[in-house]
DNA sequence: GCTATTTTTTAGGCAAGTCTAAAATTTTTT
DNA sequence: AAAAAATTTTAGACTTGCCTAAAAAATAGC
């Protein structure tokens, strides 16, 4: 199949990106607000990635990818992620500026291009947000994910990722020490609010509350 | 004034190319050529740009470019160049597979994206064409260049551009021991062909014909 | 279960950028 | 200098992607 315009590969993306967030179907209001457009519009494109058989589409009802569809999607989204690393790494962004450069980067399909980046950036598993990079072939890293919330006792992983990319949110984390990419431990929690003692880097006792431990994402076991 | 679309910098970028080439005015089917597309294309594309006073448009007659189509011409030469530096420097490209790809990336328009670009790339002056990189406020470097043809036996300079970047041209070059950025001294000229014998990088004489050297820019006297 | 509200789709229009075919202009040839 | 050839422009059409306004469908309220 033949390549996608910058429109299109970003409507597929944001619908990659809503559908990751829970439901199995996207409505048409929903894109509109991500992609800042108007409904009558998503209207529009919709039948367009439907004729492509990109997405399944139940007018009225909602909307969800093919397995095309999410293929591309992935390869889109690989070189958001990728670039979002060398913004963050090379130029020195911070991770909440980077998002929008490379929403227009990642439109650049050179496929050559992609890989030698992959290869000066150091093969990154994860971007600056902790969400991972897709492979060449467009599969996720499969190593499981879950909330902090649910990290049992003694147990320990890694920060992956955050949920909620708010300014604050991010200070609050920089405050108290939580980075990205940290060793944590779950050292307490206590049951009747949900609030747990962590244990970061093997250094640092910190005290979270079950609605921040509810934003953070932690990978079991590894290094 | 405001931002102009992928095409309309492509135009651009074009028509001050071919401008650079030596004539004062290009042709709608020169710029048909090279944006390859067709002279009615062309047409209604220079309506725009006349419209937008970027460029200097007669019927039937010919193109040039504005003050200010200049400029922004200069900016998109920027981001094009700077772009090729990082492909060459970093991602290991080599310098006749860049243009391409750095053709995409110069329509990501980020300013700051630019600004940590040349800082990273360590405020490169010339691309890996060693066509010069016009700075922030689209000036160009104003050090002249004169063609190897015309510097003077005795005289010395650095090898800055070469006009034919046809792959038998670039090896050619690799092989007698010529590149872009190689100290070059004039050891001799003979008259009655206009052909040359150099002193690479004080160390390895060469000749070189007077069709070679036509190709050849240097910058006189520096290190 | 019918009405009101919200969501979604259709209809029609617009600008950008491209194309082909035909007309206008310039250049070349003889 | 007139005819032929080449170049350039115009005219008309098409696609993409967006819009507004109106119609259709689904959902919520009572």
């Amino acid at each position: 199949m033949i390549g996608l315009s910058p429109a299109e590969e970003n409507y597929l993306r944001t619908i990659y990106d809503l559908l990751a967030e829970g439901l199995d179907k996207v409505s048409t209001n929903e894109i509109a607000a991500a992609v800042h457009t108007k409904a009558a519009s998503v209207s529009d494109m919709l039948k367009r990635l439907a004729e492509k058989e990109l997405i399944d589409y139940r007018k009225y009802y909602g909307v969800s990818l093919t397995e095309e569809g999410r293929k591309r999607a992935l390869h889109i989204i690989r070189r958001h992620r990728l670039w979002e690393v060398f913004l963050v790494d090379k130029l020195k962004f911070s991770w909440d500026e980077v998002s929008a450069i490379a929403e227009e980067l990642e439109h650049v399909k050179a496929p050559l291009l992609v890989r030698r980046l992959d290869e000066y950036l150091g093969f990154p598993k994860f971007d600056p947000h902790g969400d991972p990079i897709p492979d060449e072939f467009g599969e996720l890293s499969s190593k499981p994910r879950i909330l902090l919330q649910e990290v049992p006792v003694g147990q320990s992983g890694k920060i992956v990722s955050v949920s909620d990319s708010s300014a604050a949110f991010l200070k609050y984390l920089d405050k108290v020490g939580i980075y990205i990419g940290a060793k944590v431990l779950v050292l307490e929690k206590t049951d009747y609010d949900g609030s747990q003692e962590l244990f970061i880097d093997n250094q640092k006792k910190v005290f979270v509350s079950k609605e921040v431990a509810g934003n953070i994402q932690v990978m079991l076991h590894p290094s």
